[in-house]
Order: structure tokens, then C-alpha cells, then sequence
DNA sequence: GTTGTGAGTGACCGTACACTCACTCATTGG
DNA sequence: CCAATGAGTGAGTGTACGGTCACTCACAAC
């Protein structure tokens, strides 16, 4: 595709642009490596070039996410009008909604959550909850009890957006979605590969 | 090891209740039918007349999860002391605390949730999270938002277990963490079979 | 031109797992 | 005694996947 050569540093990021894709698409187990090297269009074989393991390749995907998460939140702060904590939190929760639209960063974590029983993976996800929460609180100056709401709701988010709870027309979901931002689910074009 | 004769449909009831520990241990890929046959002490073919599909297996065990956890919120709201909405809210939480202790019944719902690209989980888990919603609303008499957030810190405290953060030292885990209830995981004895 | 190097791959290996099948054994009923 | 039925299993089968290895190819330096 492209012409241009790549040093195997670019063709890293690359694959971590498509292992997010990939993983977030049917979790850690569910996502062989070479449905990874698939949507980077290269080799499976390279990819354990590229890195060591399966499980170091998720690891930088998810790592990644959470790069990306944080710096939504940043530009979300940058972008609040009222700049007091709430309105900082609530703008940075705003960001955080149209971030995962497409449900590639959302499925990573929940995917991440559940393959914690793997020590670098929940290392990892540690590390990141720590990144977004330090930002979130630090940021926004708010107070802990504000904080640990923004999280808790974050939480619940995605526990509404990976069983589909906003599709249920009944009043009890109606109540458990009720005022949550929500993303409408982007429409993904898969390209396809020769 | 047991003299007296089962039928089938005890032996189901084994079987769900091996489910819900072994799939609690590595989530719905990461767990062979072998090892739930192995943890119930049965052999593997038996699990497959017993249940048609792998999947089916974890559907029931998923469903027997629900209605625990729903038994569990009923036996917290007679027992509160504050027959209010939030005071029942309250008594909820800390018995539900209770139930998860050993992890098992958190971490199937934290499973299940990464496994909602397949179909009938998903649905099994909407489900779920449709009656314990509809039974925490209605038995409390609590209004959506309390309900709503009930919920959310729920999951806020799935997330702090599956982590472990409430094991890391540092400003920002007690702040995630502060005022949530929580279980010390307790030491779960592996019997030896032979 | 030949020698070195880094990008990239096809073909392979060992293992693990979902699911099947032919079978054994015990109990029941006549 | 024999037939039928249901509990329960050992030994497979086909396939998929993580990881490896020997290899090719393009290009640069001399």
C-alpha cells in the first residue's frame, strides 16, 4: 500500500494502531496474532519481530489506549468553559464520550479487565486507572469524592455500552442510561485487503 | 466418593456451581470444558451431555450468578435497619460486599461482560443486569438517579477488585477506593481430588 | 560485484481445545 | 435370565493458534 519504506519503529506503531483495532474487536484470547498482522497488513511472523509476545504486543496496545484517553481528557479541560472542578470534570467526562464513540478505546479496558489474570496485563491497567485518575484529579482540582464519581460513571458506561443496554426499550434501562453521555456507534468502514 | 446414586439434573446443578469457579478463574476462553468437568470431578464428555455447547454451560452459569446476586440484594433489604429507599440502597451494597468476597460472582460478570461478542452472553448479561436493576429500583423504592448510581459504584468496585488496587499504596487508589466497601478476599481451599 | 544489514515472509511444529463416539457398567422391570 | 435405559467415560478427531526458523529481497558501502 504505502511506497514509502518504513523503519520497523513506524511499522511498530502501526501494529499497535491495528492490535487496538483487533483486540478491541474480540479481547485478548479471542484475537489471534495473526488477525493483528491481518488488519496491519504484514505477516504474522513479523509481528513476534515486532514484539516478543502476545501478551507484550496487548500490553503496548492498551498502554497506547490510555495515552489517548489522557490526552482527551487534557484537550476536554483545555476546552471547558467553566473552569471550576465540576466544570473541568464534567467537560473532561464530555471529551471522554465522543473519545469512544467507535469503542475501540472502551472495549480495550473492559477486555483488559478481564484478562487480568495475567500479571503484566493488570500491571498494566493499574499503571493506566493511575495515569487517568491522577490526571482527572489533579486537573480538575476536584475533590476525591468528585473524582471517584467520574470514575464510577465512567464504569457504568461502559458496562452500558458493551451489553448493549441502550438498545433495551424498557423503563429500567431507560433509568440506568438516563443523562449518561452517550456515543451513537460510529459506522466503521472495514477496508479490505487483497 | 459419593455412594448415593444422582440423576442428571443433580449432577447439573454440580456442574453450574464448578462453572461458576472455573470460569470466575480465567474467563470464558481462557477456561477449558476440561477444567470445569475437572473441578466438578466428572469427566469432559459428561459436561457435553449435560449442556450442548461451552457456551450454553456459561450462559447457565452466568444465570445462576444473577439470581444469587438477586437473592443476595432481597436478604440485604429485610435486613435493613433504615427502611428508607437510600437506607435500603445502603443495606444492599454492603450485603452484596458480602457476597463477593470470594470473587467468584464479580469476576463472572466481569467475564462476561468481555465476552458480549457473542451473542447469546450478551443477551444473558442484559438480562442479568435487567433484574437486579428492576429489583434494586422496585424493592427500594429508590428513584432513578440513586439506582443509577448505585449501579455505577458497583461497577467502580468490580474494577477495584479485578485491579487490585485497592492494594496499592499511593494518593490516588485511596481516593478510588475510599468508602467503598470492601471484601478481603478470602483464602479459597482447593480440594484435592485423586 | 560482493558483502553486509535490516525488512519481511512462508512453512512449519507442538500443543491445546471443543466436541464426538463407541463403549462400560449398574439398575430396573418383566 | 434378559432386555432396556440412563449414568458415565476413554480415546479419539479436526482444527486453530503461539511461536520459530530458514529463507528472500532490496538496498547501501566499499
Amino acid at each position: 500500500m504505502s511506497s514509502t519504506l518504513s523503519t520497523s519503529d513506524l511499522r511498530r506503531e502501526t501494529v499497535i494502531t491495528a492490535a487496538i483495532t483487533a483486540f478491541a474487536r474480540s479481547g485478548y484470547l479471542g484475537t489471534p496474532t495473526s488477525a493483528v498482522a491481518e488488519e496491519a497488513d504484514i505477516s504474522t511472523a513479523y509481528v513476534f519481530k515486532l514484539f516478543p509476545t502476545k501478551e507484550a504486543l496487548f500490553v503496548a496496545a492498551l498502554t497506547r489506549c490510555i495515552e489517548l484517553i489522557v490526552q482527551t481528557l487534557e484537550r476536554g479541560a483545555a476546552a471547558a468553559k467553566d473552569q471550576t472542578p465540576k466544570g473541568i470534570l464534567d467537560a473532561m467526562g464530555e471529551q471522554y464520550a465522543e473519545l469512544i464513540a467507535d469503542r475501540d478505546l472502551l472495549m480495550m479496558q473492559v477486555h483488559a479487565q478481564s484478562a487480568c489474570d495475567i500479571d503484566v496485563i493488570r500491571q498494566a491497567l493499574r499503571d493506566g486507572i493511575g495515569s487517568i485518575t491522577r490526571y482527572a484529579s489533579t486537573r480538575s482540582g476536584a475533590s476525591d469524592d468528585a473524582v471517584q464519581a467520574f470514575m464510577a460513571y465512567g464504569q457504568l458506561c461502559h458496562l452500558i455500552v458493551t451489553a448493549g443496554l441502550d438498545a433495551v426499550d424498557a423503563p429500567w434501562a431507560k433509568g440506568l442510561v438516563a443523562g449518561i453521555r452517550h456515543p451513537q456507534p460510529t459506522k466503521k468502514s472495514k477496508k479490505k485487503a487483497s
